[in-house]
RNA sequence: GGGGCGUUAGCUCAGAGGUAGAGCAUUCGGCUUUUAACCGACUGGUCGUAGGUUCGAUCCCUACACGCCCCA
């Protein structure tokens, strides 16, 4: 995939097009102005008869990219393509001033063209516009993929998303989709009084969740930075400001593998208010998707590889113990908080235990073995151990436990919140504990924030929190397998260009 | 990190140890209501890269690159 390979005849030949058309003037434009969309015409003139749209003479300009190009002699249609669909243009020989259409008849599929005319509607019944101008706005010079088959190549897809985004309508839907999801999201938050901020990327002590950092350097004043692996410690500060209603929808960086369902870069939205504990937030994710799907479906029900879930439904609900008891059914439940019982049992199905490891992170480490894929309805998980849950509150009658959910849909983790922790003694002494998992050689464990330990002694009111993984909801919603399919431009290694 | 699959024309894909194939696109000709327009003619390739085996490799082998999938 090098230039030179580039380089090929069809390219050449579209240079030399070009060429010409530097010699006959500007060869990119910028004088057009166009007055209608070709969705917004589909839109007010599908419904009118032939006979009306001549009476009316309605004349309008577009522009768009040309994706469809039939000649027939002293005639032709194209069809442009903008951002709201594809309009019909007939190009005719005697309906143009002299010689537009000569020239007309070298354009290449994939040109910029403007076009103005009235409409009318062909014999079998498509909106069409009869140009009588017409105009090349800007040259392609690589020809596009073929228009039956599209482009169907992943590693050309995700490269050169631009020629996917041309072809493929079904990646556009993706996008656009995307786009009112986040939409919905914050709608529905601004509407509950949720105000939204924008807090550091670049942080001296990545905090707010177990993950390896990406590391950079500041130049100027010659320190180590990092890329923030969530904005939670800086969401609850603000809380403690007063902010009583925060969000941000941002990006999160975390230095760990790629696959269907990691990209180093990913968005999340994560949420705090006061005077709510967690399951507070589990009725209101339950609001906010039933809502955003049918706001997006026209329906509660969502088709995700082969699988239906309907979102108009409870979701169920079920604790960390009941999941493993669930799927598990030789687990002998009387030992559910039995350290040397559940590392013998992580070991019996293939799980790596480590000496520092307690009963609760050995239970995760059996739920996420067995029961995690299992997990298939829209599913809440709750009662996390407190173990791995260092940001959340104990809860009050089963302190082994926090006041914790995560929310599963196909198996995948889309969301997690909790009741926040804001005693910041307990707070201090689970940063000490995460400090020895670090020593212990945990290079995911979090670091001790003496700065937000002192926010707390300031006193954070009671809150609750939550994090929603935007990628992985909209995977979810446009059916698509793979992360890299809802974000415009994945992580890829780089091409080689020799 | 381990395993499997893939990489052939601009695109979508066949193919076989012995001169490289199709459709679409391009180029040329024809056609004033097409809908993957149609009809005719032509053109288009370092078969991912580098080695090896062989009289001969795009095909077999090895390594590497990139991608996809699965596993950790």
């Amino acid at each position: 995939m090098t230039n030179k390979k580039d380089e090929n005849k069809l390219i050449a030949e579209r240079r030399s097009k070009l060429d010409l058309m530097r010699e006959g003037g500007n060869a990119y434009p910028n004088d057009f102005r166009r007055d209608s969309l070709s969705g917004q015409l589909h839109q007010t003139f599908d419904a009118y008869k032939d006979e009306t749209l001549r009476e009316e003479h309605i004349r309008v300009a577009v522009s768009g990219r040309m994706m469809v190009k039939r000649l027939m002699g002293k005639a032709s249609f194209i069809k442009l393509q903008d951002q709201s669909g594809q309009i019909q243009v007939r190009v005719e020989r005697d309906s143009l001033p002299e010689g537009i259409y000569q020239r007309f008849k070298k354009w290449d599929v994939g040109d910029i063209v403007a076009a103005q005319g009235e409409l009318f509607r062909t014999q079998t019944g498509e909106l069409t516009i009869l140009a009588d101008e017409i105009r090349l706005l800007t040259k392609s010079l690589r020809p596009l993929p073929e228009k039956w088959h599209g482009l169907s190549d992943q590693e050309m897809r995700y490269r050169q998303r631009y020629v996917d985004l041309i072809i493929n309508e079904s990646s556009r839907n993706v996008f656009q989709k995307r786009s009112q999801i986040v939409t919905y999201m914050r709608s529905f938050l601004e509407a509950a009084d949720f105000l939204e901020v924008e807090t550091p990327m670049l942080q001296t002590t990545p905090g707010g969740a177990n993950a390896r950092p990406f590391k950079s350097h500041h130049n100027a004043l010659d320190m180590e930075l990092y890329l923030r692996i969530a904005p939670e410690l800086n969401l609850k500060r603000l809380i403690v400001g007063g902010f009583d209603r925060v969000y941000e929808i941002n990006r999160n960086f975390r230095n760990e593998g790629v696959s269907t369902q990691h990209n180093p870069e990913f968005t999340m939205m994560e949420a705090y208010r006061t005077y709510a504990e967690y399951t507070d937030w589990m009725d209101m994710t339950e609001t906010m998707l039933h809502g955003m799907v049918d706001a997006l479906n026209g329906s509660t029900l969502v088709s995700y590889q082969g699988e239906e879930f309907d979102f108009g439904k409870k979701f169920m609900r079920m604790t960390v113990e009941e999941a493993i008891e669930a799927y598990n059914p030789e687990f002998d439940m009387a030992r559910i908080r039995d350290r040397e019982y559940l590392a013998d049992y992580c070991v019996k199905i293939g799980v790596n235990v480590q000496d520092n490891y307690g009963a609760g992170k050995l239970q995760i480490e059996i739920f996420d073995a067995t029961g995690e894929a299992e997990l298939r309805e829209p599913t809440f998980i709750t009662q996390y151990p407190t173990e791995v849950s260092p940001l959340s509150r104990k809860n009050d009658d089963d302190p082994f436990t926090a006041d914790r959910f995560e929310f599963f849909v196909a198996g995948r983790e889309i969301a997690n919140g909790f009741s926040e922790l804001n005693d910041p003694e307990d707070q201090a002494s689970r940063f000490r504990a995460q400090v020895e998992n670090a020593k212990a050689g945990d290079d995911e464990a979090m670091s001790y924030d003496h700065d937000y330990i002192r926010a707390l002694e300031y006193g954070m009111p009671p809150t609750a929190g939550i994090g929603i993984g935007i990628d992985r909801l909209v995977m979810l919603l446009t059916n698509s397998a793979s992360i890299r399919d809802v974000l415009l431009f994945p992580h890829m290694r780089p091409e080689s260009f020799d």
